[in-house]
DNA sequence: GATGAATGAGCCTTCATTCAT
DNA sequence: AATGAATGAAGGCTCATTCAT
């Protein structure tokens, strides 16, 4: 009975194409390795959205990535491992910038909006690997930690410090900035992901039920 | 590569009727349609939500309810039936009435953070059926226009009509008290189900969260 | 492990109504019950020779006789029971007298001409009964000791009583008279049963066949 | 109440490769697909006619071919795919010329008797296939088809051939020819087949029986 | 190292039989 | 006595995993 992160044997090491070039021994090699490696996540997470986890066959999963079956088995060390090695690649990758990409806003409303218009976008990007990972989450507390991290707490702490310029905030203890941030996240996910995908709003629907609840609660009563 | 879920293949102690569980006394099987029926809905939706409905075996159901695994496919015709069951159960069932049980209260305030309380007490009731139903939904649209059904708009015109009784809310529109409702609804879904289910925060402070936001708009921002 | 006859619970009875009239005693009942057997056998033959005996279930014979399934294990101890009630139900039966329905003909070709006739007659008139025991008989040689008696030895001797009135056959040892009373048969078997119903054969091109080499065998070289 | 056929249930020994049936040793396994697939044709075949296609469980013939139970399901598509590809199997392999293993014989009558022979020792070669088939077509007109074209006219025409060269059949029109050919060819079926496979007649007695009508009908009537 | 053929445990489902009503 | 609801053993089939090539 292992738990979710202790991989024993798993030879996970991401592989990147780039330290392979490094050495000058075989990079095409390595180079094919990793293509197929990447490949085959590409394949499961492609197929674990439309079709469940379970649902998936191995078959299918090596087919749809061009290759054999049983390298599921030799990189991942089966289809569980897999779905580790997906979340895994995930949480490794980059998280890109909110700052880098989106400048402060002039005021406080504005600010707001502009997050929750990231969140959205952001929501959406994500959903394959959402659909993959939320099922997941609810029969596992330790991947429910990992989307935690990943996917709720990520800009959790960036949208804090953000929000700390405007001085409507500067009266809000940091557990209420947290709350905020949070509630910016959740309305992310309610339209920007859940609405659209699971419920199968409209997504323009659902991004205009989303600016009005904001505005709303930025408006006051 | 073992399981996520630790408990994924334990066994299922059989909850033979009543106490007759002494050893080898066969349980005297007795014909009580309604409560067995009953009994296996309960079992499948637990089960359902903590292993996952693809990795609940029939064969579990039925030793978790106490009968005979032919009796799924008599009554449900299979596996499938179940779940449809479970949903349709959920729909016809008499929606708790909110009016019934809560007062209204003394002021707008007052009212919604009473809601919202509500609110995350339901959602935290309803965490298995939730825990069932999303990842259904993630890949049944069918599924998903249920769940919006149930889910999403249940309470919302019973709030709206509440909140109308308060001078605050005069002056908003249909459409804006329609928002005030969805947003009390996904507080109550973020903070009373997916963050303590989900993601596994601690659910007191989940509650508290959820609070932070609401007085955060009472007080305006 | 038991064998084809030694039915030893079998209160298979044949249980003719007549014989209920005898004593006064709730003839009605008796009269229910041995109409639901026959029910019961007719329903059964009808579907062993259209589906198969494995392939059909105890709860379409009772459906379709009309009567509780239960009723096959009470009567018959079971489906196999019902299989073993058709044979002794069909071997009890008066076999229809050869010779007081089909007068000895002028001659002897004539008379081989109608007992060809007759035989053909009488194996598609057993048809169903035909296509129950026979898949049984390849399976059982219990059985086929039991159609050997029934089906093919029947009117063996009768036939080769008839053939002796003929001087043609004067010369023929008894042996070899029953060596052409079983040729009879066999054509009325196979151009009689087995190429109309196995081999889809058009029936009235089979019996022209069947005539055919009749002729020919009368004729000789 | 038991089944007809004493050895319905008994356990097959599984049939290992070669004489690595040591106990304790995994049969190291082998890819060797032809082997595999043949393994599995003949098991079937063997079970089917001694059990019944109904009776015959996929577990019991992958146990007497020795091999894994999901290769009936990779190779054949499954249970009934099996009971085609014996059919075709049968349909495919080339029919033992009749005319390279038997010469002609000097006289009409040795031809006659000789081909009768032959075709009496071809039914007993086949009968588990037609213990097979022949409860098939009873039920499937489609296979009802297949065995007509094999069983019945299979060597029709080359009897036909055969007998032209005689000066007895100068006068013969070819529907005659091919009436003396089903004669022949019934009696086979019938003496060479059914009464010893399927009525448990001697099969010795059942030839002299064949041997008998065959010389009434050479010598003329 | 890569492949995919072979394996076999375990699934959902069927259905003869039992037995409470 | 008759009913049919309940039982549970056993079936065909799937598919993750292993391993010979």
């Amino acid at each position: 009975m292992k738990s979710f992160n202790q991989s024993r044997k798993s030879k996970i090491t991401p592989q990147h194409p780039r330290s392979a070039a490094r050495s000058g021994v075989r990079p095409k090699r390595r180079r094919d390795r990793a293509a197929k490696q990447q490949a085959l996540l590409a394949a499961a997470i492609k197929l674990f959205a439309c079709r469940g986890y379970e649902a998936t066959t191995t078959r299918e999963i090596a087919a749809c990535a061009g290759c054999a079956e049983g390298l599921i088995h030799r990189y991942f060390t089966g289809k569980e491992g897999l779905l580790l090695a997906i979340i895994q690649d995930r949480v490794a990758r980059e998280v890109v910038d909110l700052n880098a990409h989106v400048p402060l806003a002039q005021s406080f409303s504005l600010e707001f909006l502009q997050l929750l218009e990231w969140e959205l976008q952001r929501m959406w990007e994500d959903r394959d690997f959402l659909r993959v990972i939320i099922p997941r989450a609810l029969l596992d507390p330790e991947v429910g930690k990992v989307l935690s991290r990943v996917g709720t707490s990520r800009h959790a702490d960036a949208i804090v410090e953000r929000l700390k310029h405007f001085k409507e905030c500067r009266s809000l203890t940091l557990d209420e900035l947290h709350g905020l941030a949070r509630f910016i996240g959740l309305l992310g996910f309610g339209f920007g992901f859940l609405r659209p995908v699971a419920l199968g709003q409209d997504r323009a629907r659902a991004r205009v039920m989303a600016r009005h609840v904001a505005e709303i609660f930025l408006r006051g009563v």
